[in-house]
RNA sequence: GGAUGCUUAGCUCAGCUGGGAGAGCAUCACCCUUACAAGGUGGGGGUCGGCGGUUCGAGCCCGUCAGCAUCCACCA
């Protein structure tokens, strides 16, 4: 027997380790049709949050159900190495141990990080398996074991040999913290309070000077040349010139290019070819040095005189006050302006001259944008909008810097003659390895992440899982990452392929607080699902990630709404105690018979079936909240609140037959909610499906209901309308009484059209009192209520200006009711224009509305 | 400077191809009725951001304005 209210700790435990070792989550089954998905692969720096829940739920409901409609479903795990990220991480750590990072080897520092990597995919697995997620561990990879890293080698020699990679010397995003180089959308741009300040370029052989304007004024030690627009009359005379550098006192000329905004700053622009974007294309134009003048670390380097060695914004503000001291600082002015930040340590990247290697991005956006042209082989974004997202950026995607300096990762391909310089890009080292060095740098995470479709299942190698699993099925994922990994992995699958790697990618928001915050370290506003978990299971935070939402929307995680959802999942198991108690003990089950079933069974069978419907349809659609919401309704108001109560009857009565029709129609529908909640609500399924009194070993092992046409013809919903009308009223009158509920009240019913045999039956039952029928043109007293197929008196103590007030109330509504349907159809264009479905409706209703008026005002007259 | 999303009940959000506004929580009244009091029964509460347009008919389509949020963008 159940327990009388749901206990989720009860429940969850020990389910997953079953499914597990039975091997329930585990693909291959060739007698079916594949479907596939790839986890997501989450980083290795630290749990999982809130985020990772609603995505991985998401992958898990598509799971099951796949899996319960007959699908060989591969659903492949495993973690990123998330080069950077982790590393910071495992040198935080050995900085706490007491260790000197500064010192220690490459050796040393990857056999940390390799611990550091077991030690928190197991924290990993542990939530996985909190979480019930159905992966197929016997598929699991990691970004950085050998397999990924000869995908990785591999992709990287192709894409070299075509000239799709190469290495150049180019302006980079540096991380002076992480020391390392960064890609575009590693960057962050925000909008900071900073100035721009004013100096004055003294001009050589001239008591005159310019005005030049910068907001990094330290960067004046790499300037090459002040830049005017040649449009500009305020500095013609100035052409052919030369300044001097106020920071270091070097000439620099004077030289023109429309480039130059006239409008913007003072019009006169310092150039530093070596930190600028812009500077350093007017530097090659120009044939300038571009002397770099910053340390790795972002101080000053030898080129900047006394100020070597200090930190570049220190170096700002002395380098300020000692022009000032020499006249030349003009002013400075508040500003706000964007500056970029390093995504993982938030620090200002510089700009930076340096030696790194490129993807050419060009020739592979315009092949990703071509396949999203095809109607048939484009990846499907849902919602769609996101796929105006990824092509936009997509057409203006610049090359991308994949080298890092870093230790932790994927070691570039590339071999460096040590004595002639010469480079080599290779699968494996050169034979002679000895006069060979192996390039130091790794490469950024999200390049072996892009590769993740394929790589994990065994590519380059034509294996049997690549042959039948790829191009995946589908792909979850939140809309923050199109630009790092989505996108990515699209033009690599492509070129790599020639086939998209998946071919719908289902996007979802964010997870933010209660008042609509990102949740982030710094605001300590984080959710830990596995603390939710703890406090209410994971079927109810699984329920309300995946419920409360509109695809592609942000949503705030509140905690009500997690109750809410485990109150409901109690609604779900209670009403199962309730099924599992009346079967007793000599249940067998039998086959529905539509011809034997009674009205309501037919009723409550056909609004099953049409939420079967809805809830397909939706769920094919990936809009859970909407599928949820059919099956929540079905639950709630037709099984609980109305069949369920209404079985009470012919539970009761003496009708063995009836009796063991309802029984089975109760779980019928048991049964079948169960398996429509089971993709959301894995463990409590399993619980309530095992206890059912025939069951497969697991509810895993099940399949999805089907919508059956036979059921659909049920033309009875009026009368079970009017009966749970009939109840309705009378039970508001005696709460407007103060009277009991279970209150004897005298009830007269006139029957205008056929109602089910048992109508009275449940009439009197639920409205715990006697039903007198009418005859056509019978009066009683009392109050009354008029339907379309009936009309109903309860006899009142109201005296009669009490009684003629109700009256008047329900006439006033009728008559604006009327007036409403007689504007639409006096109107000759609605009545030539709209549909001839929605006309007759609206004549049926005015019909019925008069009918029933003349029913009141004659009641009204006999009253008064 | 581009782009997207949002604005509906006190709060958080649904509302499918246009045809009489919904849920959860909160609130009010009554009820421990033999599945469920973290419940039941029955209520109350919304000129669907403003303005204009299309339409017989607009929360939904179009335009415009406002507010909020997010993304992209090298302006010194």
């Amino acid at each position: 027997m159940l327990d009388k209210r749901y206990n989720h700790l009860e429940v969850e435990k020990d389910k997953y380790q079953n499914w597990k070792s039975k091997g329930y989550f585990a693909s291959g089954d060739k007698s079916k049709d594949p479907f596939s998905i790839v986890i997501p692969p989450p980083n290795v720096t630290g749990k999982l949050h809130i985020g990772h829940a609603w995505d991985t739920t998401i992958q898990d409901i598509i799971v099951r159900y796949k899996k319960m409609q007959g699908y060989d479903v591969l659903w492949l795990p495993g973690c990123d190495h998330a080069g950077i990220a982790t590393q910071a991480k495992v040198m935080e750590k050995l900085r706490k141990m007491g260790i000197d990072v500064t010192t220690i080897t490459k050796e040393e520092f990857l056999k940390w990080a390799w611990s550091w990597k077991d030690e928190y995919a197991n924290t990993i697995h542990e939530q996985w398996a909190q979480m019930g997620l159905a992966l197929d561990y016997n598929k699991e990879r990691f970004t950085l074991d050998e397999g990924l890293n000869y995908a990785v080698r591999t992709v990287f020699v192709t894409l070299y040999n075509k000239g799709l990679i190469y290495q150049g010397e180019r302006i980079i995003n540096w991380d002076p913290v992480q020391k390392t180089a960064l890609s575009n959308v590693e960057v962050i741009h925000q909008d900071d309070k900073g100035y721009m300040y004013y100096f004055k370029y003294p001009v050589v052989g001239s008591d005159d000077y310019l005005i030049v304007a910068t907001t990094r004024p330290e960067t004046m030690f790499g300037d090459v040349c002040v830049v005017v627009n040649p449009k500009d009359k305020r500095y013609t005379k100035y052409h052919g010139k030369k300044v001097i550098n106020p920071a270091n006192h070097e000439e620099l000329p004077i030289i023109c290019d429309e480039y130059v905004d006239i409008e913007f700053g003072t019009g006169a622009m310092k150039c530093t070819p070596a930190h600028d974007p812009n500077d350093f294309i007017i530097g090659e134009k120009y044939g300038f040095e571009k002397p770099i003048i910053f340390n790795k670390d972002a101080t000053m380097n030898e080129k900047c005189g006394q100020y070597q060695g200090l930190d570049r914004f220190v170096c700002r503000e002395e380098l300020i006050k000692n022009i000032d001291k020499e006249g030349n600082f003009v002013k400075k002015e508040e500003i706000v302006h964007p500056v970029g930040h390093s995504e993982r340590s938030n620090a200002v990247v510089e700009p930076m001259l340096s030696k790194q290697w490129f993807i050419k991005m060009r020739p592979l956006a315009e092949q990703a944008l071509a396949n999203q042209k095809k109607e048939k082989d484009k990846v499907n974004f849902v919602p769609e909008r996101f796929e105006k997202i990824f092509i936009q950026w997509m057409e203006k995607a610049e090359d991308w810097c994949i080298s890092r300096q870093l230790w932790w990762g994927h070691q570039i391909p590339a071999y460096y003659n040590k004595h002639t310089g010469e480079v080599k890009v290779l699968m494996d080292p050169p034979e002679d390895k000895e006069n060979w060095v192996q390039e130091e740098d790794v490469l950024d995470t999200w390049f072996s992440s892009a590769l993740w479709p394929f790589s994990t299942m065994g590519w380059p190698n034509k294996t049997a899982d690549l042959e039948r699993y790829f191009p995946t099925d589908v792909l979850v994922t939140g809309y923050d990452i199109i630009f790092f990994w989505v996108s990515r992995m699209i033009f690599q699958s492509l070129e790599m392929n020639g086939v998209r790697p998946f071919k719908e990618v289902v996007i979802h928001g964010l997870v933010r607080d209660e008042l609509g915050r990102k949740m982030s370290k710094t605001l300590g506003n984080g959710v830990d699902p596995m603390q939710v978990i703890a406090e209410y299971g994971a079927d109810a935070l699984r329920y309300f990630l995946t419920t409360n939402s509109t695809p592609g929307q942000d949503m705030r995680y509140i905690d009500e709404k997690v109750q809410a959802a485990s109150n409901y999942l109690n609604k779900i198991w209670n009403s199962a105690r309730y099924v599992l108690s009346v079967l007793g003990d000599d249940y067998k089950e039998v086959t529905l018979d539509k011809a034997k079933m009674s009205a309501l069974d037919q009723w409550i069978i056909n609004r099953l079936n049409t939420t079967i419907k809805n809830v397909t349809m939706n769920m094919d659609k990936y809009d859970f909240n909407a599928a949820s919401n059919h099956l929540y309704n079905f639950v709630y108001d037709d099984f609980c609140s109305q069949y369920l109560e209404m079985s009470k009857v012919a539970l009761n009565s003496d009708n063995e037959e009836a009796k063991n029709i309802t029984k089975a129609v109760l779980i019928k529908c048991l049964k079948n909610i169960i398996l429509l909640i089971y993709p959301y609500t894995p463990f409590i399924a399993e619980e309530l499906y095992c206890s059912l009194p025939s069951h497969l070993d697991s509810v895993m092992l099940e399949t999805y209901p089907v919508y059956e046409n036979d059921l659909v013809n049920f033309d009875k919903d009026n009368q079970v309308d009017l009966l749970f009308n009939l109840i309705k009223d009378v039970r508001n009158y005696k709460i407007e009484n103060k009277l009991a509920p279970n209150a004897k009240l005298d009830l007269s019913l006139l029957i205008k059209e056929e109602v089910f045999s048992d109508f009275l039956v449940y009439l009197r039952r639920f409205t715990f009192s006697d039903v007198k029928l009418l005859n056509n043109d019978e009066h009683v007293d009392g109050e009354g209520h008029v339907y379309n197929e009936a009309e109903l008196y309860i006899a009142s103590n109201d005296n009669k200006d009490e009684l003629l007030a109700k009256l008047d109330k329900d006439i006033e509504t009728l008559t604006n009711e009327i007036k409403r349907c007689e504007n639409m159809l006096n109107n000759p264009n609605f009545i030539n224009k709209a549909p001839e479905a929605k006309v007759s409706l609206e004549r049926e209703k005015l019909a019925k509305h008069q009918e029933n008026l003349q029913v009141l005002l004659e009641k009204r007259k006999k009253i008064a």
